[in-house]
DNA sequence: AATATTTTTTAGAATGATTCTAAAAAATAG
DNA sequence: CTATTTTTTAGAATCATTCTAAAAAATATT
């Protein structure tokens, strides 16, 4: 593991805030000012190839990297905001539903957060 | 409902392979010929907005247009092949455990598929 | 501890999907 | 018919991410 390599899991591992990759970078420039932004990319592929960290795409937005603990999403549908959600482990029920092993799998439930709810009434 | 939205609809909706925006634009090309890429993508936009299509975002690959009709997948962690799957249908459970009223849900399991389980083992 | 080998970092260019722009065309309303 | 709104168009622009090829760092080998 590599200075930056675990730096940058440390980053994501504490954050609860799904965080781009130009977010780590920015992070990461606090402790390393002088770090590029493709050693942001690299580390984060290699910490996601070998399954220490998560990916979570919100279409159209900028891939978010979120540490590994069980957890699921709520992602508003209007503006993409994501929360997190603890709901009951899914892996039992589902592995029994398909013939192939299950790694992990990605959970998002769909809504409309509180903002975009008070912007629809208003159109 | 304009004719190329009418068309891009029916094209995703009857395929089953989770198709690109520049997929959509070729199959709709065989009968618009002259039809822009642009158009492509303002009428799927509109068309998920409008909740008549899903978009599927896997990392790293373009986003993905599927019917409607409930069914969720499995994700290659790979590859990212993406492939259908029937689960039973989720909802009433997870809405039990949040408070917002859940619109609809995606749920990926993440697998090894078999070509990259088999390049896997020759390394 | 010097040399060779492998891995990582770097800056910047390149890529590729998607959005934006502003004008033309089409559809709809008055 | 004319005015207004919506959609389409082509191409430029954007933006996240990957690629490139060289430099630096780390690791292994003698």
């Amino acid at each position: 593991m590599t200075k930056y390599g675990q730096k940058i899991w440390e980053i994501i591992s504490a954050s609860r805030n799904h965080m781009t990759a130009e977010q780590v970078f920015t992070a990461l420039r606090q402790s390393y000012p002088t770090v590029a932004l493709a050693t942001v990319y690299n580390n984060l592929n290699r910490l996601w190839a070998a399954g220490r960290i998560r990916k979570v795409s919100v279409e159209g937005m900028p891939d978010r990297y979120d540490r590994l603990e069980r957890h699921d999403h709520l992602v508003c549908r209007r503006c993409g905001r994501l929360l997190d959600v603890d709901l009951a482990d899914l892996t039992q029920q589902l592995q029994k539903q398909v013939d192939v092993p299950i790694l992990s799998y990605d959970l998002k439930l769909t809504y409309i957060c509180d903002d975009c709810q008070k912007q629809g009434q208003s159109e």
